[in-house]
DNA sequence: CGCAATTCAATTGCGCACAACTTAATGGTG
DNA sequence: CACCATTAAGTTGTGCGCAATTGAATTGCG
């Protein structure tokens, strides 16, 4: 298990408001929007494994298979586009959720580049004992509904900001980008 | 490169607001506020490596070397109490920061089961060159302070419910959880 | 003191994320 | 039709993230 407590990690403070932020202070940890970000979704990975575990399923296979739940037979290309991975994740996964006996391969007829991904009678079976799950992921949330889908508002248009920006590194080195 | 159009993934609407959402909905994809957390953090994740190329340094790496900036020596144990990470994360992660000479392990004189970690001056040196990092993630975030430091108070508040949860399973099976 | 329980770091094993590369099929152009 | 650029999956290699285990040091308790 990982430690429970993160001193220093929410509690300090930043520079007295009535100073301007100095890069020191950016970086600070508990500055970082980052790491609030990266441990808020490894948190989530933790309670989706505990709730997943009855399902056999990982998260990203979770993900997968409510792809699939939602849109039906797809090809593996499809359902990268979806959940922004490519077929070097995908493919091992897929194979995993074949094995286990949730998903079907099968290459395209009429592409013969492409392979579609169907749900087996056990992968579609698998969708009622799903249906709990939301649920109980948004008890520990503790969070209520329109808190959520603000967070989620603001979380995709900052997703979308970075897909942005990474597409065109130069915007990065903007010199005075005015962060205050 | 991954695909970078992600379709129905943030336009499909849900169940119109007259209704009470059904456990379909809270299945949709689009639904899942942990997808969102997810892609956010991934495309930081994207942006990072972009901009912590030059440093030599993977995002974990470089949040290491955050708290070794803040806090100077530290053992293994107090570098996973700050970042939620454990001795299986760390240790190998740490070994590489040594093999690139940023910091030294030292096994204590006090206390033999634990290791501190120091920077060297070439660790301590890269403080240096990291000091523009925030700036330029604040700026591909096209996000102003105030709605980043608002973002990572939610996702603080998040993180703690969720650790919360996770530590007591039995929580998760409250029946009828009030998510709306 | 003596011994069991605890603590810390390291290791092992598995799965995911992503870059880089390979292989095979397709489509467009001359 | 021949050739080449493009596209789809898969493969390889690196680095997390985390559970589980190991081994050594320390602590606590009778």
């Amino acid at each position: 298990m990982v430690g429970k407590s993160y001193p220093g990690v929410m509690t300090a403070m930043p520079t007295p408001s009535t100073q301007a932020p100095s890069d020191g202070d950016y970086l600070r940890l508990d500055q970082q929007i980052c790491f609030s970000l990266n441990a808020a979704s490894r948190a989530f990975g933790g309670v989706y494994r505990v709730i997943l575990k009855d399902l056999g399923l990982t998260y990203p296979q979770y993900l997968v298979m409510l792809v699939l739940w939602e849109h039906g037979e797809l090809p593996v290309k499809k359902v990268g586009e979806h959940l922004r991975l490519d077929s070097g994740t995908l493919s091992p996964l897929l194979k995993r959720l074949e094995t286990a006996g949730l998903v079907r391969r099968e290459r395209s007829a009429v592409d013969e580049r492409s392979v579609h991904v169907h749900l087996t009678d056990e992968g579609t079976a698998l969708r009622e004992r799903a249906l709990r799950v939301p649920r109980r992921i948004a008890a520990a949330t503790g969070a209520n509904l329109e808190e959520i889908r603000e967070l989620q508002a603001r979380l995709d248009r900052l997703t979308a900001a970075l897909d942005a920006a990474a597409l065109d590194p130069a915007a990065l080195d903007a010199a005075g980008a005015d962060v205050s």
